[in-house]
RNA sequence: GUGGGUGUGGCCUAGCGGUUAAGGCGUCAGGUUGUGGCCCUGAAGAUCGGGGGUUCAAAUCCCCUCACCCACCCCA
């Protein structure tokens, strides 16, 4: 019989994997709180009917990656496959519109989508988000995309590409398929079948289709940039202009769409310069329809988030990730009880250095010296702390320096045990 | 969901039809009595992803399946 394994597309995060993922979430948290936004946590299962009614029907979430099941009462639940729509429906729950707007929240935690895994996509995969929900100022977009720069910046990720869009609201896009209409049925017979049903259903995304991106008719499509209504365009140059005043590079980029369509105006992708295959560090976009789709009232609001495991791939790339085997975090001091009463004697030492703030491994008992010492070095300490029967009866204990580092201290002493607290301080790291 | 590649002890790799599947790293234990890092010795640990088939004989060939990887799709 195998052994069990990890469910297809999920992964552990190992001991090593995690000084760099703590170092990303806690950048991240710091970073939202200096731009005054606050953690919200929600549950990771939802009633379906928060993303089933609010992603849009063609998206391809609804279509084929929420975790859809039924609990023990009956109840049509699912596991979250993004964070926006919960975040708003707390927002609605909780009655947060009387909240002085707009409502600056942030999130982290696993998100699940039945996906076929390869290289950066996952079916548990971990995301970072923003929201700001109740503003429609275009200012709040570009503070947005600022905060989401200045996380990848804090880690080092300075070489990322900006590219945004507006796709109007949902009325522009109403509008302009219309225009698409006329321009792709003549065409229809030539398009891909994807691209065809697509027509049918949401005809904004055939631009947005990479197996007709060469067809003629997709490189002559008009562009949604040029049936923007006038407080559209408005809102798109100011979010422009405030981005200009950021000092924030951009590419306008008319073929973005977003899969969800909840999303209004303003959207935009952060890729890393050899963007290929699954290369999206993070997306954003106003979502000023969500709201109502969830049964609240209008509320305008935009947002971003990004996949963490996508930020490791990265970091890992460029060679920034913290923590590799050398810097792996290791134990102050390890203990090396021996005979009989040394292992009692050494547990009481271990208690007072931890009390004092010292990280201590306990060396187990019954291994011989030689084996305990190799353990010890391997461990990467910087002190063994040897308790034997004579340091047990004489309420001593050896302190050795393991690694040489301070030239006034590498000889091994003895010292009372009593004083091991006063000691603490020179012991850590 | 579609197409392609890969799959050997914890990790990396050799073996690619023929006796008990080899090596490195790692782990554990020793190298005389309570002292590490180098070195030496030894041990544990794989029925070669799983299942079926071809053959006198398969890790080595064929089929199925699973997982991972790559591309598409889509996005984080």
């Amino acid at each position: 019989m195998a052994s069990p394994r990890a469910p297809r597309g999920m992964h552990d995060t190992l001991p090593e994997d995690a000084d760099l993922w703590r170092f990303i979430r806690d950048t991240a948290e710091r970073v939202a709180r200096l731009y005054d936004y606050r953690q919200i946590t929600t549950p990771i299962v939802e009633d379906a009917a928060v993303f089933l009614h609010t992603a849009g029907d063609e998206s391809d979430i609804v279509r084929k990656e929420v975790y859809l099941f039924e609990d023990r009462g009956g109840d049509a639940l699912a596991l979250r496959p993004e964070g926006t729509a919960a975040v708003c429906r707390a927002y609605l729950e909780h009655g947060m519109a009387s909240r002085p707007q707009p409502v600056r929240l942030f999130y982290f935690g696993p998100f699940f989508r039945y996906d076929r895994p390869q290289a950066g996509r996952y079916r548990q995969l971990w995301q970072f988000g923003v929201e700001a929900i109740g503003t429609d100022s275009p200012a709040a977009d570009a503070e947005l995309i600022d905060l989401q720069l200045t996380l990848y910046g804090e880690l080092g990720l300075t070489d990322l590409s900006l590219r945004i869009n507006s796709i109007g609201t949902a009325e522009t896009r109403r509008a302009f398929g219309k225009v698409l209409e006329r321009h792709f049925l003549p065409h229809l017979g030539t398009l891909s079948t994807d691209s065809r049903r697509r027509f049918e259903t949401n005809i904004l995304r055939i631009l947005d289709s990479k197996e007709d991106a060469q067809h003629e008719a997709v490189l002559s499509a008009p562009s949604i940039l040029d049936h923007l209504s006038a407080e559209d365009r408005a809102h798109f140059e100011a979010v422009q202009r405030h981005l200009g005043d950021l000092g924030i590079a951009y590419a306008i980029d008319p073929r973005i769409v977003r899969g969800l369509d909840y999303y209004a105006r303003t959207v935009w992708e952060v890729e890393p310069p050899d963007a290929v295959g699954q290369s999206t560090i993070g997306a954003g976009g106003r979502y000023d329809g969500l709201m109502e789709a969830l049964g609240g009232p209008a509320t305008p609001a935009v947002g971003f988030a990004t996949g963490i495991e996508r930020i490791a791939l990265n970091m890992r790339e460029r060679g920034l990730a913290p923590g590799g085997p050398a810097e792996e975090r290791a134990p102050d001091v390890v203990t090396i009880p021996l005979g009989e009463r040394g292992p009692a004697a050494a547990a009481r030492a271990a208690r007072l250095l931890r009390d004092a703030g010292v990280a201590v491994r306990s060396g187990l008992p019954g291994r011989s010296m030689r084996a305990a010492m190799r353990a010890a070095d391997a461990s990467g300490a910087r002190y063994a702390l040897i308790v034997g029967d004579a340091e047990a009866d004489a309420g001593t204990v050896v302190l050795k320096p393991l690694r040489g580092d301070d030239p006034d201290d590498t000889e091994q002493r003895t010292v009372p045990a009593g004083d091991l607290g006063a000691l603490a301080t020179g012991l850590r790291v």
